[in-house]
DNA sequence: CATGGCAATGAACCATAGTTCATTTCTTGA
DNA sequence: TCAAGAAATGAACTATGGTTCATTGCCATG
């Protein structure tokens, strides 16, 4: 018996494995769902088609885990900050602009990820990473409700609505027909936080108010 | 040469239309996108398969139609709440509580005509309704702004964020598995139009408030 | 250097469903 | 009743692209 996997063995099947997903996801960042075939893929991962399916056993789940790494990040990103310093309010802004900030910077592959029509069974891979996503807000609205800044509501429904809120806000301005003027995303992106921020914001008691010391 | 379309044959031919349609809806309705095959709609609407094809150039224009059939009678509803009596804020709960109401009844159907994951073809046909829908959300706050009732702020992008907050609030809820308990469901309806007058409200002044005559 | 076993190959295969179209059936007007 | 033309039929066709697998090549051991 001859053969056993030795370290460079399996460092070159990492590489494939890794190669092929860097691929995948890269098609998918340049041309969206439309293009990313299993062949496509493994041309540009310089390998043949059926290789791809020594490390995937189908396209969806190729796509899934390219699509989980992406959306893992971004998720880590938000939760970072949900975790960071600064007040409930301060902390919800900056997970929201830094969620749509760099939505807006990969415009292409935020669009495939977040809301380009797609194969169903892609798709369902979507709803899951949006949940995670939902999860981050769920928290730091519950830490503001803790602390008195944010008012009482359910928050996992209220989470859901806020990611609903920036996501579908994003959509029309990442469709990759959009050039991307700055200044206006700029101020996109500071109408949606502003936005996300009055979701929680607390409710102002009936009444007329007025300022106090 | 004789056979000239009668008024009878006219009557007939739309009928076979309408009746493709109400098959191919029922269809979504009762199973989602999955069983959504044209040879299906064909049996259900009692007619050959080859048949629809007389009525519809193909599978994505027949459920487009559909959908649009659909979408435009929720966004009837909202308009016409939109342009009701009330004050803006009365009106925007309606609509929102109106939308989900509506979509809570039908479940099935909401949810295949708002988040089922389904073919690109059709997807692309959800995005467009769902921008008419915005659009009735956007006039609606564009009122309230001019009443003084709401919030300053860019109301299409504000529309936006109303929308996709209560959509995405539904999604889950909606989802096939979910059965659906009545009194959760009117909480949950609740939560959702709190929410989305939150978006919009009047922002608090900066400080400490406090009531006044 | 021989050999056993694993990885890579890519052309062929196949499954699914949307479409087509030659044929049949029906309707109308003479 | 018959002819002409339109509508309906549904089995066969086809396009697409994911998946397979017999073959080849490569590498580590004895």
């Amino acid at each position: 018996m001859v053969y056993r996997r030795t370290p460079a063995v399996v460092t070159r099947l990492e590489d494939n494995r890794s190669r092929i997903l860097a691929a995948a996801r890269d098609l998918v960042a340049e041309g969206g769902w439309q293009h990313a075939h299993v062949a496509s893929v493994a041309r540009k991962a310089g390998v043949a088609t059926g290789t791809v399916y020594r490390y995937f056993p189908s396209k969806a789940e190729l796509f899934a885990e390219v699509l989980a790494n992406v959306s893992r990040r971004e998720r880590d990103v938000v939760a970072a900050i949900v975790d960071g310093e600064g007040t409930p309010s301060v902390r919800l802004r900056g997970a929201v602009e830094a969620f749509a900030k760099r939505a807006l910077q990969g415009r292409r592959l935020a669009y495939a990820l977040i809301a380009e029509p797609c194969e169903p069974e892609i798709d369902r891979a979507r709803l899951v990473w949006r949940g995670a996503l939902c999860e981050e807000f769920v928290r730091i609205i519950e830490i503001g409700q803790q602390q008195g800044s944010f008012r009482a509501c359910d928050a996992r429904i209220v989470g859901t609505c806020v990611v609903g809120a920036f996501m579908e806000a994003l959509v029309g301005p990442l469709a990759p027909e959009d050039l991307g003027d700055d200044a206006v995303a700029q101020a996109l992106i500071r109408e949606i936080s502003d936005t996300c921020l009055a979701i929680v914001a607390l409710s102002r008691p009936a009444g007329r108010l007025r300022r106090i010391a």
